[in-house]
DNA sequence: GTCTATAATCCGATAGAC
DNA sequence: GTCTATCGGATTATAGAC
């Protein structure tokens, strides 16, 4: 039987009415009607409209973090930037909406959830740089230890970039054409 | 004597209210008191508060179009991919409140100024695609025609991406530093 | 051109029934 | 756990004096 969960109902409906209004402009009535439930079972499930994006954020950086794992299961580290930017591609596509609200968020700093979400960030950045700083070594480049977490930034702000410049603005393009691009230049 | 103009002291107040608070937190009481004026004159000098928001941001681009151009003249084809990179770290770096604002809006297709902000992001995107086809082409490669928009967009979000984690979470680098990290692996 | 005062609206959060 | 009804506060925009 069709066991649904409230709090993911409202996390789905939270994103798609940010996806049209933004976060301040996404109201508790709106997302309570897109979720399909009562205002005051919102505020059963979260604390306030700034917990339910905090939850939505940061579940979106996780996620993002998870998918970078598994991608480079059993892949040789001169393959792995290849494979983790198409895991990435990938995950920002499936959710796109979700994509956006975390490219605009990224850098807020005024947020009450700003650390939470800074976390979650640079641990993104940081598995980043581990994937160029390894297939630097297998290429036995002696400077690989001197890639930094600003490297790691770099390539996820030019997958970031490259993405949502391609779902937003140049559908035709196919998603190896867009890994090309990206990783040409690399 | 100091003649000011309150369209531009109204919109750097903006800037600075916005970085606090986001755009919509930023309320017009706010950023009458910032700029030194009444709410009466904000309304006179634009015609709403979007109206502020969209010339900050669309100022913005410009300003970072019109470095791109100066930082390409005189400057050899092969070295002008970190002559433009240096540009605009150094531009985005002049103006991080304004920096952090236009990386939040930049891919939000929900404001009434999304059209005007994605004409003139393309015109950045463009000015990266034609320096990156140009330094390929001098180094004889003969792909270089197949570098699109796509590249442009990844390497103005490399740039974008390495510059705000460098600026608000890692201050302890040089600019050549960061310009290391994202050009080595280009 | 700039000011003060006010209008009209909207929203986050809570209380309490079921 | 979910609902309805409502409160209190904040905000954009306008009107009109100077």
């Amino acid at each position: 039987m069709a066991r649904v969960n409230t709090k993911q109902l409202i996390r789905d409906a939270a994103v798609r009415v940010a996806a049209e209004h933004g976060i301040s402009g996404a109201s508790m009535d709106q997302i309570a009607e897109a979720a399909g439930v009562a205002k005051g079972s919102l505020y059963y499930n979260f604390a306030s409209k700034d917990a339910i994006f905090e939850a939505v954020i940061q579940g979106g950086f996780e996620h993002l973090a998870e998918a970078i794992d598994t991608a480079r299961v059993g892949v040789a580290p001169a393959d792995a930037p290849r494979a983790v930017a198409g895991a990435t591609l990938e995950t920002l596509r499936g959710n796109l909406d979700l994509a956006k609200l975390m490219a605009s968020e990224v850098f807020r700093t005024d947020r009450p959830w700003a650390s939470a979400m800074d976390l979650a960030r640079s641990s993104v950045v940081v598995r980043f740089r581990d994937v160029l700083r390894e297939a630097r070594r297998v290429a036995g480049d002696p400077t690989a230890d001197e890639v930094t977490e600003i490297a790691g930034a770099a390539f996820f702000g030019a997958l970031a970039g490259a993405c949502l410049d391609w779902l937003l603005f140049r559908q035709d393009q196919s998603m190896e054409q867009v890994l090309d691009q990206v990783l040409r230049a690399h």
